[in-house]
DNA sequence: GAGTGGTCTAGACCACAGA
DNA sequence: CTGTGGTCTAGACCACTCG
């Protein structure tokens, strides 16, 4: 099949172009190890390694026992603009992603939990509330035919979220959480973010996205604040990195 | 040394420790395979696998024949707020990076260059100038005790920057790039960025950040824009992965 | 049970840097 | 020349999934 003797740099980027090329769609299985080796005339052990560098860039998941799936999604996903600040207060993005992923043929899948719990420290700080209050968090996990993309989680005070809207389970809330929080007395005037573009992830993240321990995730912490200057909310966001690109305009002084 | 058989993550687990702990500080060497294969009670081919993993992460960068360097850089480098807008126009982040760098025991260093070139097809859309179009360039690599920890490239139209005191060599421009156009009549009063989070580097990428090629990079667009919408420049950033971390405010309408 | 990926070894050869 | 990391093999055993 192959003329020459490839190295497992080389297999992996035969791999990478197969797959960004179609030849291997989205949440497809990739043949088994043994079989790329002799296609490429490698030991297994070669095919392994070649796996592990696709692995860590998030091409690919293999699985003990199930086999290798293709988890690459084309750029459409990751382009520009769709994550610009107006999509994302408009509906927190669910349209955008919907039809994203619809886009490349997939099919998207939302998942929402509502629950009371104890802000990691970082929040706690952002939102001006003591380190074991219990807050309002709103979690979403977001997939594309059952590839983890994103997980959010958006955190309020229990003061302002109780018994509101907020607090109501179910995908969607009626033009978007910042509309919500508006409706309530607290109209955010400023926000501010932090972005992590690359580091590993913790345990649970890593879990949660269905990735391995040394795939790097992008984090973005978000804060609204009212025009009294009070954080009303903040919302993480963790995706593998790659998943996202970011794009923001700002007035010069 | 170590009383259990370790896996080749243990084995990069503890590694990572002792780096971030600072048993084996930033751009020391670290002990040949051999020798750590020892250490751990496993063979070489182990320990290497383990090296790999901590060189895709940036923590440490392999060399042949001259042993495994550590390129890790605590947290102060990356650490809020130095990058925010204010800084970074101020002056280039010269300052802040020369004081972050310093603040670790390393010694920062600055390469500068500036020529005329035909600017990359992204960044002469983003000018609004033909693609075949001479532009100036200016471009800074910055290290930390030989560690390259991040490029840039600014591109300018010619009909707007020759024979100005941007087309001079030399590592600082008084007041910063901003500051020049301003005087030379583009006053910019908005700007928009593009964040990469994460990607593949290109060749040329990984041989100046001397990285290599699976360690992935973060990229950052800048684009300035006068009051009449003209776009007078454009910043490229390229860093490795997990050296940068981004802050920003804005206000919501 | 059969087939998948995950890990590991022992040894080999190579490319490169430096004394 | 020696010692470094870079690559590769052949084979082994394990853990997991699915029929």
């Amino acid at each position: 099949m192959h003329p020459q003797r490839l190295g497992y740099r080389e297999i992996a980027a035969a791999l990478r172009q197969d797959i960004r090329a179609g030849r291997y769609p989205p949440a497809s299985v990739l043949p088994p190890e043994p079989e790329l080796a002799q296609q490429y005339g490698a030991s297994r052990s070669l095919v392994n390694r070649a796996m592990s560098l696709l692995a860590a860039e998030g091409l690919v998941r293999p699985r003990q026992g199930r086999g290798t799936i293709v988890t690459w999604l084309p750029p459409m996903l990751h382009s520009a603009a769709r994550y610009s600040r107006t999509t994302r207060e408009r509906d927190g993005n669910r349209g955008a992603f919907d039809s994203d992923v619809k886009a490349i043929g997939l099919e998207p899948q939302h998942e929402i939990t509502v629950e009371r719990a104890v802000p990691p420290a970082e929040v706690a700080d952002a939102l001006g509330v003591a380190h074991d209050e219990l807050c309002l968090v709103r979690r979403r996990r977001l997939l594309a035919s059952g590839i983890p993309v994103r997980i959010n989680a958006s955190w309020f005070p229990l003061e302002i979220a109780e018994s509101t809207v907020l607090e109501e389970p179910g995908p969607v809330i009626n033009g978007g959480i910042k509309s919500a929080l508006s409706n309530l007395g607290y109209r955010q005037t400023t926000a501010s973010e932090r972005i992590v573009p690359s580091r590993l992830p913790t345990e649970a993240e890593a879990s949660v996205l269905e990735i391995s321990p040394e795939r790097s995730v992008t984090e973005i912490v978000h804060v609204g604040q009212t025009a009294e200057g009070r954080s009303v909310e903040v919302t993480t966001t963790v995706a593998p990195a790659h998943y996202l690109v970011i794009e923001h305009e700002f007035p010069l002084t």
